[in-house]
DNA sequence: CTCAGTGTTCAGTG
DNA sequence: TCACTGAACACTGA
């Protein structure tokens, strides 16, 4: 479930387990489509033997500082992951990758639909694609005018805005459901179109709704029970939010979006 | 067997 | 060039 909050929790568990290590051995699978541009062999060359020194997030990307270049980037795209075990734990399912430091820290990335990518380079927040990157919600969102500046150009539903990287780095399909729901804003209207009460409604909520998902470290059980996110998922017709309301499932910005009609205008 | 899917990119259109 | 839409990508699981 890769969208802001689950990679930061991903970054933030890395981070424990494995600064400081030195990288003893790296399995690179060999898959041409999540090693787009690096082959397995290379990254595992550049990787053994270097001392981690720092974790790093921006948006949906993830990469690990080390003591000598080039750095590993990592996306998860949809089914993407990294799992911290110690060395000697069984085998994952979907292996693109394994890390194993001198103090017996496995670090494994697994991806079943190989949509996520693991690459290599230089500095990775100075170039493409993090450098092409919009605000990060975590870092701080933009002051309402900005904020407002940025949507008034954009005619499409204020639903695929929230979704282009290049603004909202990090929110992905059920983030932007969830800020809309909790801002009351209907996905299918123009961004150009929110006021600046609406502006500062959607602001607020996707601070709000990001912060609180990565305190409870993404773990959707801890999520408020208010939350949109507990009854969305399946496109059931007769879901009900907790307060009794229909949820209406439809596309919008071509994803499946889900919505209350009755709370959001 | 069919279809949806927590993401990104690219082709085609206006 | 830009903004927007829809298809494609690859694969699992319901």
């Amino acid at each position: 479930m890769p969208e802001l909050p689950e990679v930061e929790t991903v970054r933030r568990r890395l981070h424990r387990a494995l600064r400081g290590h030195r990288i003893v051995r790296i399995e690179a699978a060999a898959d041409p489509v999540v090693f787009d541009v690096v082959a397995p062999a290379d990254f595992a060359h550049a990787l053994k033997g270097a001392r981690i020194v720092s974790t790093h997030r921006k948006g949906k990307h993830l990469w690990l500082g080390l003591d000598r270049r080039p750095w590993p980037l990592f996306h998860f795209g949809m089914t993407g992951w990294i799992h911290v075990d110690r060395v000697g734990t069984p085998e994952r399912r979907f292996t693109k990758m394994v890390l194993e430091t001198d103090k017996g820290v496995r670090a494994v990335f697994t991806d079943p639909r190989r949509f996520g990518r693991i690459r290599l380079q230089e500095d990775p927040a100075a170039q493409p694609p993090v450098s092409l990157l919009g605000f990060d919600p975590l870092e701080g969102v933009p002051a309402v005018a900005e904020l407002q500046r940025r949507l008034v150009r954009r005619d499409a539903p204020i639903k695929a805005v929230l979704l282009d990287q290049s603004i909202f780095a990090g929110v992905g399909n059920w983030v932007a459901d969830e800020v809309l729901f909790q801002a009351g804003l209907a996905p299918q209207r123009a961004a150009s179109s929110l006021t600046t009460v609406e502006a500062r409604a959607l602001r607020s909520a996707l601070l709000r709704v990001v912060q609180k998902a990565v305190d409870v470290g993404a773990d959707d059980a801890r999520f408020p029970r208010t939350w949109l996110f507990h009854h969305r998922w399946g496109k059931n017709a007769a879901a009900l939010t907790s307060r009794g309301d229909r949820i209406l499932h439809e596309t919008i910005g071509g994803r499946t979006t889900a919505w209350v009609p009755k709370r959001q205008r």
